[in-house]
DNA sequence: TAATTTTGTTAAAACGTTTAACTGAGGGCT
DNA sequence: AGCCCTCAGTTAAACGTTTTAACAAAATTA
């Protein structure tokens, strides 16, 4: 049905083989050969299998992308980002992408994503945080592997990480720059190793500033980091530490649950109470005021983790490195000066 | 390197096709061979590789999916949901998904996606509006296409469609259901087949109540249905019509901007009017009152098209189908009760 | 002119799988 | 015994491509 390189080689009266070898641009093919058979690919459109490469160069041109089934149904859609960044990138390389999640309670035994158990990927990138076991799986079949957003305890990977220390860091002193003094912190799942980050941003950020760190005025949990949450550590914060003028939230969902908390007590921001995220999602710009927050790249993460990939593709097999993507600092009407001077 | 179907056969001691007929299940083979085999499959962890696999059957268990770089790129993610159910229901049936943007200045002799050219797919899903220039160019291939959220003005496929209609009319219904009677219609693009529609259900759904249709309260132009274009024909409508007490705006975005505007005018939502969207975005929630609006099923409308898609490729052809998948109310606070009785 | 090198092309094997056609062994029938 | 089945498994060709070794022809050298 399809064109193939016999059918060219037909048409152009040589051998397949010599079809092939002027694909390749093999040096040893006249030049008048090089023309006619080029032209005959071009008259009918033609253009190798990917199947027919793939068993003879054992390559697929696909990558792998995995994550948890959890990340990828929430709805913020932060890791849908990622993978659009790293398609995108893909598709500069001339990759695809087989997309998959796994379940986040995978266990040692359980099946692998189809694509590596048929091996049909050249290389597997891995965003957010996976269960363990499902490494132990992988490596088995030694392709390369890329980390984007998270980093396994174990093991020696290449991996993009977001610059959440650097974000933590801007994110109080944009709140010392407006004069605040108690500028407080929470956070749920304090243990995930990228708001632990962000908790240390804080911290090294009040304390460069001559401030001294308060416990009363943290407020973490292993909880999920979500928007009930922020609302009920809010509760805690203000019933514990009624006298703090910012908060700095260690993420967006978070931030918002903050900010409906403080709505209902009728405590004006930012006015009364400064308020910050982290992640620059989509709803901030929805909200009354605009969130200020940390912007993150979010397609930035995918595209290295690509370029990492691509470079362990071409071995030019490096140690394994690891990269921060830096953080911004996204102005918007839910910070302002403290007014706590005066009081 | 890894595990083929010669090392399988090797260690079961025999020929390659028997292992291959066993894995097949075809009936002249032994129950001892058969067990046997199978143990050692198991026992190799072998999985027949896609390439070779596909070389024979001409069959890559791949189905691409296209994409305008407009729709991709703009920030809510309607279509990232559609990719998403496509996704979902590609697992159930043992494909993948290559997924690729086209420019939405597509013309004709521009290049095709690789996927197609390298012959790497059985068949195409195309979300949202594509220029038509891509389809003279896909027909080459006679690849089975289906259609999500868009229907190609020529040709016959088979598509899933959001029951636009059906939203416009349970939009105002719902509106009514408040004692409203001078409902306004906002809308951008309004030549878009399912903005059109959503109007067509607007005006279906007053007229089916005994309203009269007023042109004075409906603003309608070609522009990009985007929060903008929502807050300036707010504007309009207020100076033209200010004694209007609901608006229906044709999507969530649009209906953002119209809320900006009204809070600008102090005008109190839903007390002075009452408002509602369409889609039912992420940012909907973090709203202040929380937009109601029509809810669709967005990852419905990906695994709809991979059902039509699997449905052809195991050419069941029926004629080619068209689905409506349905929408719902979403009722939050933006919408309540008309104030206009005592007036 | 003969020997050698260079140049351009091709035949054939290989990649991993499927499957139609085939082979032999063991019955069961005349 | 001779014939024909059936059963269980194997051989070999095919899918579309790449690449190496082989080859023929042309060009160069001696």
């Amino acid at each position: 049905m399809a064109i193939t390189i016999k059918d060219v080689a037909k048409e152009a009266e040589v051998s397949i083989a010599t079809v092939s070898l002027v694909i390749h641009n093999h040096k040893r093919i006249s030049p008048e050969t090089k023309l006619k058979v080029n032209r005959i690919i071009k008259e009918l459109n033609y253009h190798p299998s990917r199947s027919a490469r793939g068993l003879v160069f054992q390559k697929t041109g696909n990558i792998g992308f995995i994550l948890t089934e959890d990340h990828f149904l929430r709805s913020e859609p932060f890791y849908t980002r990622v993978f659009i960044g790293t398609e995108f990138q893909a598709r500069q390389y001339e990759y695809y992408i087989l997309f998959t999640t796994i379940s986040s309670t995978f266990q040692v035994g359980d099946k692998l994503p189809r694509f590596i158990l048929e091996r049909n990927v050249d290389g597997i990138i891995i965003a957010g945080k996976v269960p363990s076991a499902i490494l132990d799986g992988l490596n088995k079949y030694n392709l390369p592997i890329a980390f984007a957003d998270y980093y396994p305890p174990e093991g020696n990977y290449p991996v993009v990480m977001i610059d959440n220390i650097s974000g933590g860091i801007l994110a109080v002193q944009h709140l010392i720059g407006l004069k605040h003094k108690k500028i407080a912190f929470i956070g749920g799942d304090i243990e995930h190793p990228s708001i632990w980050d962000r908790f240390q941003g804080y911290k090294s950020g009040i304390e460069k500033s001559g401030i001294k760190f308060n416990p009363d005025y943290c407020i973490t949990d292993t909880d999920c980091p979500n928007r009930e949450n922020g609302y009920s550590s809010a509760k805690k914060l203000l019933e514990k530490s009624p006298d703090i003028t910012a908060i700095f939230a260690c993420n967006d969902a978070m931030a918002i649950g903050v900010m409906q908390y403080l709505k209902e007590k009728e405590c004006s921001i930012p006015e009364d109470i400064s308020l910050i995220g982290f992640d620059d999602v989509e709803a901030d710009l929805s909200l009354d005021p605009p969130l200020s927050t940390i912007g993150v790249p979010k397609a930035e993460l995918g595209i290295e983790a690509m370029r990492l990939m691509s470079d362990m593709l071409n071995n030019s097999i490096t140690s394994p490195k690891k990269i921060l993507v830096p953080v911004e600092l996204v102005q918007r009407r839910s910070t302002g000066p403290a007014n706590n001077d005066h009081l």
